[in-house]
DNA sequence: CGGCAAACCTGCGAGC
DNA sequence: TGCTCGCAGGTTTGCC
């Protein structure tokens, strides 16, 4: 679910709640998800003030007073929900359960559990080992054709699995890929090398175009994900390819009849959508 | 090292 | 109705 837009959508819904707060109430209610929660963490939150939330790829990390910082992965199915209901019951998946002075309540879902929480030394976060070896960040100004040329050149791997890789990347996932790549006339099939140079150049743009128009509409729902607020991200009403197999091409204006469509293949076991026609 | 399949876990929709 | 199967936004591990 989460890729780079929803998870940006997060972090603004919480920095508006929790930044200048302090957390009066942390209740952890397993012993981890995708890895053990640090011990006594709730210890070690209670009676903190949060003084900053950014986002790194697909990771949230939240500043606290004393040096320390949360680092916070969504992982599938992971939701944060922000309400004003202290001490309303937990629902089934709702793992950690934060509430700060002005009477905010932070539920951190997760059905599936591939979800993340963990704790860092803000001085050692850049070197932690969840976060060293992350990409450019699509957004900032070094993400340039030139930067991504440099991360896929001599890579045979299609440019839909590069793209995966959050090495070369950092925050894109199956949708926006899949989105990003049908906006640069690219087809996912293609060795990664051989987009390094002009396809790059097309490429780049298209990725920030995708992020910004999914981060300007909250996200894309399609099971899981809601806002901090409830509310659904509306992305997915936009889509030109993702989850569209059969169904036209908004580039060709052809009948589905003729062109087949949009198709549907598999590749590293993760099903990708494109239009053979569009894209090559 | 690069690339791919499987594993992690739950829920949901489709098909029988 | 109820079962089984396949699939889902991510990441890591282990095997060629």
């Amino acid at each position: 679910m989460p890729e780079l837009p929803e998870v940006e959508t997060v972090c603004r819904g919480l920095g508006v709640r929790l930044v200048g707060r302090r957390l009066v109430r942390v209740d952890q209610r397993r012993p981890g998800l995708r890895q053990p929660f640090p011990e006594d963490m709730p210890a070690r939150l209670t009676g903190r003030r949060v003084t900053a939330i950014r986002r790194r790829a697909k990771y949230l990390l939240m500043s606290l007073d004393d040096g320390w910082a949360v680092i916070l992965h969504l992982g599938m199915s992971g939701r944060l929900v922000i309400s004003d209901a202290p001490g309303a019951p937990p629902g089934r998946h709702d793992h950690v359960i934060l509430e700060t002075d002005d009477g905010a309540v932070v539920m951190f879902n997760d059905a599936r559990r591939f979800g993340l929480m963990t704790l860092s030394l803000e001085t050692g976060l850049a070197a932690h080992p969840l976060l060293a070896g992350l990409g450019p960040e699509p957004l900032a100004p070094g993400f340039t054709p030139k930067a991504l040329s440099a991360r896929l050149a001599g890579r045979a791997t299609p440019i839909k699995t590069a793209l995966l890789d959050q090495t070369v990347v950092a925050g894109l996932g199956n949708i926006y890929v899949a989105e990003a790549l049908f906006h640069a006339g690219i087809s996912p099939l293609r060795p990664a090398a051989s987009v390094a140079g002009p396809p790059a150049a097309r490429l780049v743009p298209a990725i920030r175009r995708v992020l910004k128009a999914a981060i300007a509409a909250g996200g894309s729902s399609l099971r899981d994900y809601v806002q901090t607020s409830g509310e659904l991200g509306y992305f997915q009403h936009q889509f030109a390819v993702y989850d569209r197999a059969g169904l036209p091409c908004p580039g060709c204006h052809c009948a589905v009849a003729e062109t087949g469509g949009i198709q549907r293949l598999t590749q590293a076991n993760r099903s990708t959508y494109y239009c053979p026609r569009r894209q090559d």
